[in-house]
DNA sequence: ATAGGGTTAG
């Protein structure tokens, strides 16, 4: 039997309810009242999911004896949980066919399925022909705009909402404050946490982990706490955004110790508890939270659990263990765009060019990459000094992929670009970029001229950085050391002047290493570690047998004022040399050390610890929890003239 | 009478 075609059901002879007919977007090929005859139903190239209703279904069941108001909202709701828009239009048509268009509570319905099926428009123009004194209707429209934008209706719509005299539910407020978290609208946050208090409804859950999650979005984890601590009754998602709240804003220490005061109560952490604080532990670089966390969700059940296992990729990776994180990878069932650019980003920050690429092979087969995989892919080419390999990577983005790079793609170039010594070629690239060249690309550029002495650009290159970033002293630094190494003093005292001037302190490298889980944290040329003694003469000791392995310590720091074998003693007293001889002399052989440090590590030290591992058979991990990227912080504290 | 909050890769 032929699918009965809409054009055919009988006429009501109620007067047509102009009021609520279906309206069509432009883009849509249909422009009558009633579009779907039979014929574009067969023409239906999106075949609804398997289990829809199909229009034609719907319609045919349609009761003889008459129209119920609750059948028709059965049908709609049908719809919405499907999010079918197509047999929802239908209906639409339907209902203003049957006279049931005016019905305010069958109309909030379609305004739901509009405002759920992303039909922001005709969402809206329905709801501008429904009186207004409804608050699930209101709901429902900043529901729609929160979900998906433009993110300033939602709110100016509960403002209107108040104009009308309606008070906003413990429903409205999760609505209107995620417009605001996308937005990081805090002062207009801060106005809805008042209205929040005057309505009573700060200690409702959901309102609660919806304004820490504003407060986290706008920067401000301290009145994101004061939330939490208010609300008595607390669930797990209210924990997860407390969580989430500490690992957004750099505070993935806090994020790791609330989260062992969760595990003192009742509530079974979630798995976005586990997503969160694994990587809050891969986020510091530690190692020994994270594997107990790992052993913690496997004893929980979470051992399948895709999401999980791809944040425990990304810490391992992250904190060493590469291997490790690639057999993780292996065992994911569905490797989705996250799980690839975890694990080809961890090779690419270990200096892992070839594995990182050879990944983005076998993933070009299987997922399309995003801005995100190049990230990675661009950031090993730059490790690796690929240079041809970045450019065409690039091109391929731009042309294949139509990704629009960013800045961070652009850093990538610039430092690949300016460590094979090609300025003119960055430059140029810099001012033919299409966003704003931030602080990484400059302090990439500096970089780069620090390595090859190209003063003028890199005096060029800082004048920029300290419009970005004025109180950063690591851009002065390098600067500065450029100048020495080509005698001009005078450049030397200008710049110390000028940072004298700026009240501008120099930060200080500082390397850490966990043994025997107490953390131990040294500064350059630190004595205050209660080992210090044996600490320096394991160092001398390396010392020596680095340089019968051929080791020359590095001539990338000059020293104008101190003797020859002053300079090698400097430069043996590196905050992360300090950290791995104390590691060397604390932990079984075999032991693999992991090192992190808040500053990049230098080029020298990169050498240095090869060849320390080398002699001692150990695996050296040096870690430094800045960006890789971020190629401002490339310093090493002895190397400075101050 | 219908609805709602948290999650990972840079």
């Amino acid at each position: 039997m032929p699918p009965p075609s809409i054009t055919k059901l009988k006429r009501t002879s109620v007067s047509q309810p102009r009021l609520l007919n279906p309206t069509f977007s432009s883009s849509s090929p249909l422009h009558t009242q009633f579009p779907y005859h039979s014929s574009t139903l067969s023409q239906n190239h999106n075949p609804e999911p398997p289990g829809t209703l199909s229009p034609s279904i719907i319609l045919s069941r349609k009761p003889s004896n008459g129209s119920h108001s609750s059948y028709y909202a059965h049908l709609l709701e049908s719809c919405i949980s499907r999010k079918a828009i197509n047999p929802g239009k239908q209906l639409h048509a339907h209902l203003c066919q049957m006279g049931l268009g005016f019905n305010s509570y069958l109309a909030t319905k379609l305004v739901n399925l509009y405002s759920v099926c992303r039909s922001l428009r005709d969402a809206h123009l329905l709801f501008d022909k429904i009186p207004k004194g409804n608050l699930f209707l209101w709901n429902v429209l900043i529901r729609g705009y929160a979900w998906n934008g433009p993110y300033e209706v939602a709110i100016s719509l509960f403002h209107q909402m108040l104009g009308y005299g309606l008070m906003p539910d413990r429903y409205t407020f999760p609505f209107v404050l995620k417009a605001c978290s996308a937005l990081s609208a805090i002062e207009e946050g801060r106005k809805i946490h008042e209205r929040v208090i005057q309505t009573r409804c700060e200690t409702d859950v959901y309102v609660g982990a919806a304004l820490i999650d504003m407060y986290a979005k706008c920067g401000c984890p301290g009145s994101a706490r004061q939330v939490f601590d208010k609300i008595e009754v607390r669930d797990a998602v209210l924990w997860n955004s407390m969580l989430a709240a500490y690992s957004q804003n750099g505070h993935p220490d806090e994020s790791l110790t609330l989260c062992g005061e969760m595990a003192l109560t009742d509530l079974r952490p979630t798995e976005a508890t586990f997503v969160t604080v694994i990587s809050a532990s891969a986020d510091m670089a530690a190692l020994p939270p994270g594997k107990e966390l790992h052993g913690f969700s496997l004893r929980l059940g979470f051992e399948s659990n895709d999401r999980v296992k791809t944040a425990l990729v990304d810490m391992y990776a992250k904190t060493g263990s590469v291997k490790v994180a690639r057999t993780l990878f292996e065992q994911l069932g569905e490797k989705r765009v996250v799980s690839w650019n975890a694990m080809i980003t961890g090779y690419a920050m270990h200096g892992h060019a070839s594995e990182a690429l050879n990944l983005f092979e076998e993933m070009k087969r299987e997922t399309l990459p995003d801005h995100i995989t190049f990230v990675g892919v661009l950031g090993a080419c730059s490790h690796g000094g690929l240079l041809n390999e970045g450019q065409t990577f690039f091109e391929l983005m731009v042309r294949e992929y139509h990704i629009d790079p960013t800045v961070q793609h652009y850093t990538c170039m610039i430092d690949l670009l300016g460590h094979c010594g090609r300025f003119g070629e960055a430059y140029s690239l810099i001012m033919q970029m299409k966003v704003m060249p931030d602080s990484g690309v400059w302090g990439a550029l500096l970089n780069s001229c620090k390595m090859h002495g190209e003063i003028d650009l890199g005096e060029l290159a800082l004048e920029k950085l300290i419009e970005l970033e004025p109180e950063d002293s690591g851009n002065y630094v390098i600067l500065s050391n450029m100048y020495a190494k080509a005698g001009k003093w005078e450049g030397v005292a200008r710049l110390r002047k000028l940072m004298i001037d700026k009240g501008i302190k120099k930060s200080i490298a500082c390397s850490w290493i966990e043994v025997k889980n107490k953390i131990h944290a040294f500064l350059s040329g630190d004595t205050s570690h209660p080992n210090s003694d044996a600490i320096y003469a394991e160092l001398k000791r390396l010392g020596g047998l680095m340089t019968e392995a051929g080791y020359v310590p590095g001539t990338g720091s000059v020293f104008h004022d101190v003797e020859e074998d002053e300079k090698a003693n400097m430069v043996c007293c590196h905050s992360e040399r300090l950290a791995i001889a104390f590691g060397l002399i604390s932990t079984q052989p075999g032991t693999r050390l992991l090192i992190t440090k808040n500053l990049r590590v230098c080029e020298d030290c990169h050498i240095a610890i090869k060849f320390i591992s080398k002699i001692t058979e150990r695996e050296v991990t040096v870690r430094d929890v800045n960006r890789y990227h971020h190629f401002k912080d490339g310093i090493c504290s002895c190397g400075d003239y101050w």
